[in-house]
DNA sequence: TTGAAAGCGATACCAT
DNA sequence: ATGGTATCGCTTTCAA
């Protein structure tokens, strides 16, 4: 492989005028130009980024930390991240840490390695790490000292359980899981709980932690106990579908009979029906904040310490 | 931050032995040892990777090159993919290409700049440019010099068609996208044809170019012009999906009057219900061999042209 | 056992 | 306008 010595002792050059030909910056003469360009051709050469990043002491690349990207939120986050990263000129370095602290653990040296320039945080685990000066930014969940971008998770679930009690619902359940970690997610729950001081709702819910894959199983002995509800929040896709199915198979008309809105959005777009009511996030523009936000820090430049991101509500065929 | 010059000089010793120290590889004495340690402890020393990299000429990064990392498949095989790669000592770079040409082929620029030590790709576009040369290697496609990992996805596809045939159905359809390059998944589609040939089945299918997300419109669409169809294999879960829902909403019952068998299978992870009754294709080990063959190809050792891993068929609610 | 010094590939100061 | 040279942080040869 080629170096910029071989092209400048080719070009009859120093290595700087290759230098300055490759990064178009300061002055070169049309003859020496040619020449750089000629050699460079000849060789078919191309810059080492190796070389740069020591020089550079950076690496322009951003480690994404989530539990599985085999999670269909998860993934989206992880798609419109690595769009806005390239954007800017950064690229994506993905692990997935789920059941693996140790991993986590090991990787989050990335940065003191300069492997990473920062890190996009979206896992559970709890040490008892000083992150505060670290250049990373969370999703939905709080850590000391590291900037946090969630949804609007409280303003949105009132607007949700709200619609519901509008659409004629007297009995309004919620059914999802808690976060281990203190998070902005579990929000969603709070606004249940407000929403049932606030109008009389009886309180029915399921509200504990618990792993995903077990919706269905959790979803029907929760309906199966609870015949009264006439209107269901759920917060997560997942935890929607699996209640919709449970009524399907107990033949028990959504919308009819019982009204399903769901947190997230995200399986509306893989799978067409049913089309859930949902509150659905700005995945795209939570991803562009992360970024931006992401980038400051490691600029070192002040961030807010947590930001919202409104989401929409979307009326579909289940409320 | 601190470099292993700042460590030599408190320790009193040379890089060379601090090198030496943490990488354990040569003699050092139990008493430069310690001093090593100790100066290590103090200034908070963590060798950085850059350095590394430029001396060893590779990142130890392998970039993943997928279509899309927001697709139920894709994203399965990506968490597969950064498991096995991290057991193995490297770090996964994500690249979306999908609907960007232009950022697939700038980034194929990573491998001889050393930002990857190789590709692993997934996904559509050609170009007229020599892969054979490079650390690359393909999922499903065939690029010629280039290894490629797929399913066994003739066999499989002839052994789903035959079980809904043995299950009594006498019309059965295909209904499946056409991959737009050479590709080992038409294969399902040419099993489907010779099944037809061999057992009188009348040939029923749509079979074109088509996009993710126009499943359900293109189901309907057939469904609706083949009321003949008893039996349907379909070349991909969001397929299989797309006509459950749509035999769903006519009230035709399967896998009574219908029976649906479908190929990949990763949906029934996501979706509790229906189960879909599949070829399921053994993403882990696609995973683990596309890594093998990768490394094997950076290690300019000799590989297969083509591997095929063998699917497990799985029977679910739908046939 | 140890360390000085060269070298990986690129950049930039500073003199010319 | 140009290029010699030092430098980034690390590994490794080779001589001591």
């Amino acid at each position: 492989m080629a170096s910029i010595h071989d092209v400048a002792k080719l070009a009859g050059v120093g290595t700087t005028t290759v230098s300055r030909v490759i990064n178009k910056k300061g002055y070169v003469s049309q003859e020496a130009l040619e020449k750089v360009n000629k050699a460079i051709e000849e060789l078919n050469y191309t810059p080492n980024q190796l070389g740069k990043n020591l020089k550079a002491k950076n690496s322009k690349t951003i480690g994404l930390f989530i539990p599985t990207i085999s999670h269909p939120f998860f993934s989206r986050i992880a798609h419109f991240l690595e769009d806005e990263l390239y954007k800017k000129g950064y690229r994506l370095l993905l692990v997935n840490s789920q059941g693996n602290p140790e991993k986590e653990i090991k990787l989050l040296n990335m940065i003191p390695t300069g492997q990473v320039d920062g890190i996009i945080y979206i896992t559970y685990y709890q040490y008892q790490m000083d992150f505060s000066k670290l250049p990373i930014v969370t999703l939905d969940r709080h850590i000391d000292g590291v900037p946090c971008i969630t949804s609007d998770n409280y303003e949105a679930s009132k607007k949700a359980l709200y619609y519901l009690k509008k659409e004629g619902c007297k009995n309004i359940a919620f059914i999802g899981g808690k976060a281990a970690t203190p998070s902005e997610t579990n929000k969603r729950f709070l606004a249940y709980e407000d929403f049932c001081k606030e109008t009389g709702n009886p309180s029915i819910y399921y509200y504990d932690l618990m792993l995903h894959g077990e919706e269905k199983m959790i979803a029907k002995a929760f309906i199966d106990s609870h015949k009264e509800i006439d209107g269901l929040f759920t917060a997560s896709d997942l935890f929607a579908n699996a209640c919709y199915q449970t009524y399907l198979e107990k033949g028990i008309n959504v919308p009819e009979k019982v009204k399903i809105v769901s947190f997230d959005g995200v399986l509306n777009d893989l799978i067409p029906e049913p089309k859930f009511t949902v509150v659905k996030q700005r995945v795209d523009e939570i991803a562009r904040e992360l970024v931006r936000v992401l980038l400051l820090r490691i600029d070192n430049k002040e961030t807010n310490q947590i930001e919202y991101i409104p989401s929409e509500f979307v009326i579909g065929e289940t409320a």
